[in-house]
DNA sequence: TTGTAGGCGTTATCAT
DNA sequence: ATGATAACGCCTACAA
């Protein structure tokens, strides 16, 4: 038993206009008839319904979300912060996970447009070609989350400067002898990015840099603890190790104290990110921090402006990382 | 520029019946025409409208998932599972956070039926008669993890032999003062069930139960390690703590490690769930693992087999746990 | 203040 | 094999 709107009207004895009236809260309505449209709905425990109202008015309140991997630890944070956002203003949200697969990413984007999404965040670390000429065709606002491509609004964060200024915290707490783990290079972020950061702030402190140091991981723990492993073995080792991210840098933590070395006398360890996990392990992982939630959060404020057509001050946001000094350095 | 089926029917010179006969491959459809169509929709970017779909044929190929909180690291798991197996079956998802909170619970289920979801997957450790009563009014079908209510199918382990087990197999260690943290005695999963599975253990084993060892913690870090605190302290302290859940337990790994006790030989540490960082700590937390994964798989694919009315072997699915020994005990 | 009627983009029935 | 046409449930001029 679905009741819909000629229901309510038959049974309040009204048209099917005045009890749209009253579900919008039209104003124009008398108290008299509201109430007796309200006491028959209340009676039918009758629900508009949002589909066929999306068809008249052309939109639907409802973003989609395509993130590389919800079970990777970076992501649950920002997408908490794009659902809490969205919600607030009466958006749902659909969750795609694209295993930052170019494939998965067109198919999701086909799926969403034909839901008639009213806007998409987009979190990857690159933006192809062929998507972006999506984003065009289709004229379905996005806005991007790590990544920054052409005139696509993006909220993100300075690698480079941050994983420089990481760097530089090593450099002055003494360390020489600096390793890295980073991403393939092929990922802009982490194998490209946090990279050159490491190395500028090693060339500004004329510190050489040696590639024995430089290690190309992945992103997953498993990289971490091998590279670190790898790194320990060296004639040489590190004194201190930049993970790229603490995922990374949590396998690095394990390698490191399966070799019974003392943390941070013996090894410094630092990540990137902050994810939950970083503070809870022990000890704790030294980082520096991506605002993940508000990420999320900034990036959703930025869709519902653009959905609302209010003006956008800046199309590309910049957010601050901050260096946490915990355990581990 | 988007384009309707109208607009298809138009440029291919035939009628929208025979564009949406192609769009929806009836092999009724001549090949010529059918590639005079296809030519036009290539040519248009045509894309169809789902939700325009949606209302003719009455369902919308998504499903809503209502979830405590995407950010606690049990739930991502769990989604990515739903999320898997829905777009298998060519389903998007709505994601919504409750917080456990009873009112979001009940707001956020209006939301999704006024959006004609066709099922829902509900997360919870309690169902509140109110909630139950919409589903039935609404006759919308649930699927429920982690939580078991009246005819409700649902997907869940059993809590008290896991935990009784869990238990039994410190007794079996050779621990005799065994202490548990466990949740809210509102909380019928971690602060019943659990704590029954330890007493029905302990009494089994003839151990005493001293209520001193039994800490009412909440489910985060910051109760284990508290909790942890307090059990340390005693005069005669627990030789082994069951946690019961994981981020408790770590949040007790840590107490224990600041105070500069072996683990395991001063203290054997258990934990409840297998969350991903329960593997990536050190020591390695010993833990009884709930499949994540599959549950929120197997609850999505019960769900689609209520929606095409397939025959379900049971309504109310157990599944396996599995004790992981590591490195903690 | 309220009602009538057309239309949103599809699918599906019934002719042709 | 193809085409007209009436829904689906709602909103919104426009009319009354």
């Amino acid at each position: 038993m679905k009741f819909n709107i000629k229901d309510v009207a038959r049974k309040a004895g009204v048209s099917i206009s005045t009890v749209s009236r009253v579900v919008n809260d039209s104003k124009v309505v008398k108290p008299e008839t509201h109430e007796k449209v309200m006491k028959a709905i209340e009676e039918l425990g009758y629900k508009p319904n949002a589909i066929a109202r999306s068809l008249k008015v052309k939109n639907t309140k409802t973003i989609g979300i395509l993130i590389p991997d919800i079970s990777n630890q970076f992501y649950p944070e920002v997408v908490r912060g794009i659902e809490d956002i969205a919600n607030m203003y009466q958006y749902n949200i659909f969750l795609c996970n694209t295993d930052l697969d170019p494939e998965k990413e067109t198919k999701y984007f086909d799926i969403l447009a034909e839901k008639q999404v009213d806007g998409i965040i987009f979190i990857s670390n690159i933006v192809s070609e062929a998507l972006y000429k999506k984003f065009k065709v289709y004229d379905i606002p996005v806005v991007l989350i790590g990544a920054d491509y052409e005139d696509v609004p993006s909220v993100s964060i300075d690698n480079v400067g941050a994983s420089k200024s990481i760097v530089n915290y090593l450099i002055k707490k003494g360390h020489k002898r600096i390793a890295t783990i980073v991403g393939k290079n092929s990922d802009p972020v982490m194998g490209v990015a946090r990279l050159e950061g490491y190395k500028t702030a090693l060339r500004e402190a004329n510190i050489s840099i040696d590639n024995e140091l430089i290690i190309e991981g992945g992103h997953r723990y498993k990289s971490g603890y091998e590279g670190a492993k790898r790194l320990l073995e060296l004639e040489e080792p590190p004194t201190a190790i930049f993970a790229t991210n603490d995922e990374m840098a949590i396998g690095t933590l394990r390698a490191a104290l399966e070799q019974g070395l003392d943390i941070p006398e013996d090894l410094a360890i630092v990540g990137f990110d902050n994810i939950d996990m970083a503070g809870k392990v022990y000890p704790a992982l030294t980082t520096v921090a991506q605002p993940m939630y508000e990420m999320g959060a900034i990036a959703t404020r930025v869709l519902t402006k653009i959905l609302n057509e209010e003006e956008l001050e800046t199309r590309k946001i910049v957010l601050n990382y901050s260096l946490l000094e915990r355990e581990s350095s």
